[in-house]
DNA sequence: TCTGGGGTCCTAGGACCC
DNA sequence: TCTGGGGTCCTAGGACCC
């Protein structure tokens, strides 16, 4: 049996837990740059602000309804993730984090005890210790216990636990209850020809025979068939596997039209990716550099383009990365549109040893001592505090804005909670 | 005026090998 | 006259997730 956690309206309930004043009122969080929703309360779902619609569509609401408005603070949301992890695993000892408001549990270490009681007890823990609404849904696959869990945050008289029944009859008329958009694994694409196909509900997925859907889609869509059956297919991974990719892009506050900004926001990007690799004791071998217009705006030129060069051998120097992020950037780079958005993506990602250069006269070991010294340096005086000036020393158009957000209690000593 | 960021997996097709 | 069969690797694009 599994269990998946999973937090109501995650960030903003985090910015409740320190702002009891938010309780009962509509809340909701913005995207980076404010451009979006991307979390409501409940409050603010009743009142019909749609998950991902763009700020400027509801400002007359956010008016109207006195709506709570807070841009997004990562450091926030990671930190009581964390928390909230570590208080379910005094409950459940295998566990997979899945993304930052939803864990995996597998329940078979358990086997004997009353499995949705553990869960409630859980439930009831992480509220007292964290701050934090979750809801829980156990059944016999990751994709049931999902559904499960949909159930659980709709119908209150669950009080934020369902176990999926194991009766036949019982359960497929819970999953004829769902709609086939909702089940994990089906996006819009999918549900649009599933619907074609005459599949409206979990149960008409379950009811499909497996090769069909290996045929009309693929392997991924099959084992959700099987999975809504009750056969297992996705374990939990209790170790988190090593990445194979990480990205590093913004789009701009207000649009670039300079190569001297564009090339600052290209080496802040380089930076903080390097920094981050090393922080996870990684090296990158392949680097892309990438650039775009606002798609949105049709009465512009449009331009989108990017490049991708190896590194040769794979390196987490922030000088290299930096370097060879910019010549690809410049190659990049044309006159004459509005940026809106520039990244960069390492990938070839490697942890150990990597296979090294006839060649190479880099002298890595000073590489190295470099690397851990800024390191350290930021480490202890704050990130930023050592850094390559052509990342950019004061504050510019292409930065992002975030005209809301709300102090970073728990891991700034200057933003602690004060009470009066 | 204003529209996010960061991931994974699968498949098809092309290039290449013997 | 007649022209095979079995592989691997890479990439781009499409789908999905939060």
């Amino acid at each position: 049996m599994y269990a998946l956690a999973d937090c109501n309206n995650f960030y903003a309930s985090c910015e409740r837990v320190f702002d009891p004043s938010l309780e009962r009122r509509p809340v909701i969080v913005l995207s980076n740059n404010d451009g979006c929703v991307v979390a409501r309360s409940q409050e603010a779902k009743s009142i019909g602000i749609a998950m991902g619609e763009p700020v400027f569509k509801c400002r007359d609401r956010i008016r109207r309804h006195r709506i709570v408005v807070r841009s997004s603070n990562y450091t926030l949301y990671h930190d009581l993730s964390q928390r909230v992890v570590q208080s379910l695993s005094h409950f459940v000892p295998d566990i997979e984090i899945y993304s930052i408001d939803e864990v995996f549990m597998d329940l078979d270490p358990l086997a004997g005890r009353d499995l949705e009681m553990v869960c409630r007890q859980a439930r009831t823990a992480v509220g007292r210790w964290t701050g934090i609404p979750i809801s829980v849904g156990i059944g016999p696959t990751r994709t049931l216990a999902k559904i499960a869990n949909r159930i659980a945050k709709r119908d209150p008289e669950l009080d934020g636990v369902c176990r999926l029944p194991d009766e036949k009859a019982a359960r497929e008329d819970m999953l004829a209850a769902i709609d086939v958009q909702d089940v994990w694994g089906v996006g819009r694409r999918w549900a649009s020809r599933l619907r074609e196909l005459g599949v409206h509900t979990a149960l008409d997925l379950s009811r499909m025979p497996t090769t069909e859907l290996r045929r009309c889609f693929n392997v991924v869509a099959m084992r959700t068939g099987l999975e809504l059956r009750g056969e297992s297919c996705l374990d939990v991974q209790d170790v988190a596997l090593p990445r194979k990719t990480m990205v590093r892009s913004r789009s701009f506050g207000t649009m670039v039209t300079e190569w001297s900004e564009m090339a600052e926001a290209i080496a802040t990007h380089a930076i903080r990716a390097a920094e981050k690799l090393r922080l996870e004791g990684a090296r990158a071998a392949q680097l892309s550099v990438f650039m775009s217009t606002n798609r949105f705006r049709e009465d512009l030129p449009q331009y989108h383009r990017s490049g991708s060069e190896a590194m040769m051998p794979a390196t987490s120097t922030t000088p290299v990365i930096l370097k060879q992020a910019l010549a690809i950037g410049r190659g990049l780079w044309k006159d004459g549109y509005h940026y809106k958005k520039a990244g960069v993506m390492l990938s070839d990602i490697t942890f150990g040893h990597d296979q090294g250069m006839l060649f190479d006269v880099r002298d890595h070991e000073r590489d190295h001592r470099l690397m851990e010294a800024m390191d350290q340096v930021n480490l202890r005086m704050g990130a930023g505090t050592v850094r390559p000036a052509v990342g950019g020393l004061r504050k510019r158009g292409w930065m992002m804005a975030q005209r809301c957000r709300s102090p970073r209690y728990t891991t700034r000593w200057d933003e602690l909670p004060r009470t009066r």
